[in-house]
DNA sequence: CCGCTCATGTAACTGGTTACATGATTTA
DNA sequence: TAAATCATGTAACCAGTTACATGAGCGG
C-alpha cells in the first residue's frame, strides 16, 4: 500500500466516473469546461495524462470505444478506484479542506489602500456589479440542479450562500471606502 | 511594454513590499507561513526565485544587507514595480477573481452520496467541529487586526463572514443528510 | 467540397511544491 | 560547546497550463 495520495483533480475525476459511470475523456472535460466556477481549465493536457496515470495505478480501466470511424477510449472505475475515491472523500477530511479557501478578491481588498481613491471607488463599483451578475448565474445553476440528487443540490446551495455573502461583504467594503473618502486625511 | 502579467503570488509579494517597505525574502516568507489561511506554502523555493524574477523585470531592486556575519538581501519596490502592482490590483479585476473561489469541501459534499450513511455522518460531524474551531481562529485573527488599517480589517472581516456562512451551510448539509438517513430508501 | 466544430491527443512550459544543504545565531 | 533554530539558498520534481496537431463528422 502507501500509494501516493490523490490530487484534488484526480479525486474529482474519479468522482465523476463514480457519478456518471464509464465516460470518455471528452465527457469528463466538458464537466469542467461547463462548470460555472471553473477551478480547472479542463484542458485535454490535464485530463488525458491524468486518466493514463490513474490507469497505470489500476484505479481506472479503459476500453476501446468507437463511434463510426472515430475511435476513443471509455474509462471506468475499478474496485480499487472506488475505494481510493471513498478514501479521498474522507473521513478524515484534511485541515486545509475545511478551512476557508484562498480568495484572490480578498487579497486585493487587503491592498486597496494602494490605489488612489478614484480608482478604488471604480474598482469596487465594477466588482459589485460583476459579483451581482455572477450571483445570478449561480442562482440559475442552482435552480437547474433542483432535479438532481440531494448532494448536488447542497453543493450548488453552498456556492449560492458563499456568493451571497461575498456580495454583502463587498457592499460593506464599498461603504467603508466611501466613508474613508469623506474624511480629509485619506489617500496615501 | 506588454509585459507578461503577474501571477497571483507575485502580486501578493509586490503588495507586501508596498505595505511593509523594503524586506528580506525571509520576512516575506513569514507572512505566508503565519497566515491563518495558507494558500501558499511560503517555501523558500517559491520566494527566492520569485524575487529574482521580479528583479530581472526591474519591478524590484535589491540591496546587500548584512546583520552581523550573516549576509542577505533587502528587496524594495521600484517605481515600475509600484505601478505594476497597482495595475495588478485593478481595475479592471478579472472575472475569475470576482467569481466564487474553488472550494474542496464543496466538491466533496457533491460526492457525499458515494459514502455509506455511517461514514457520511461521521465526516459531517468532524467537518462541522473542525470548521467551528477554524472559525474561532479566524475570529481571533480578526480581533488582532483591529489595530491595523481599514482594508486589512475588511479583508479579515471577509474571511470571517465566509467562514460563518461555511459553518451555517455545513449545518444545513448535516441536517439534510440526517433526514436522508431516516428515509428507508437511502444509501447507494 | 469547403469550412466549422467535435473529439482525441501531444509537447513545451511554468509556477509552484518538497526536500535538501549550509552557515550564523541563540540557548541550554 | 553542543543542540536547536534562524536565515539563506539550491535542486529535483510535478500537476497543471497554453498551444499546437490531427482527423472525423457535418452543415452550407
Amino acid at each position: 500500500m502507501a500509494e501516493r495520495k490523490l490530487s484534488e483533480l484526480e479525486g474529482c475525476v474519479l468522482g465523476l466516473l463514480w457519478e456518471k459511470g464509464p465516460s470518455t475523456p471528452y465527457a469528463v472535460r466538458q464537466v469542467f469546461l461547463k462548470s460555472p466556477s471553473p477551478q480547472w481549465s479542463g484542458s485535454s493536457g490535464a485530463i488525458y495524462p491524468l486518466l493514463e496515470r490513474l490507469e497505470r495505478r489500476k484505479l481506472v480501466r479503459s476500453k476501446a470505444h468507437a463511434t463510426g470511424q472515430r475511435q476513443g477510449t471509455l474509462f471506468s472505475l475499478t474496485a480499487a478506484g472506488t475505494s481510493a475515491f471513498r478514501a479521498w472523500l474522507g473521513p478524515p477530511v484534511p485541515e486545509w479542506v475545511i478551512g476557508i479557501p484562498p480568495d484572490p478578491l480578498r487579497t486585493r481588498v487587503n491592498f486597496l489602500g494602494a490605489l488612489p481613491a478614484v480608482k478604488r471607488a471604480k474598482l469596487l463599483r465594477a466588482a459589485r456589479k460583476d459579483a451581482e451578475r455572477h450571483l445570478h448565474l449561480i442562482e440559475e445553476d442552482c435552480r437547474r440542479r433542483q432535479s438532481q440528487g440531494a448532494y448536488e443540490r447542497l453543493m450548488a446551495r453552498g456556492a449560492l450562500l458563499m456568493m451571497q455573502t461575498r456580495c454583502e461583504w463587498l457592499r460593506e467594503v464599498a461603504e467603508a471606502a466611501r466613508e474613508q473618502a469623506m474624511r480629509p486625511s485619506a489617500g496615501r
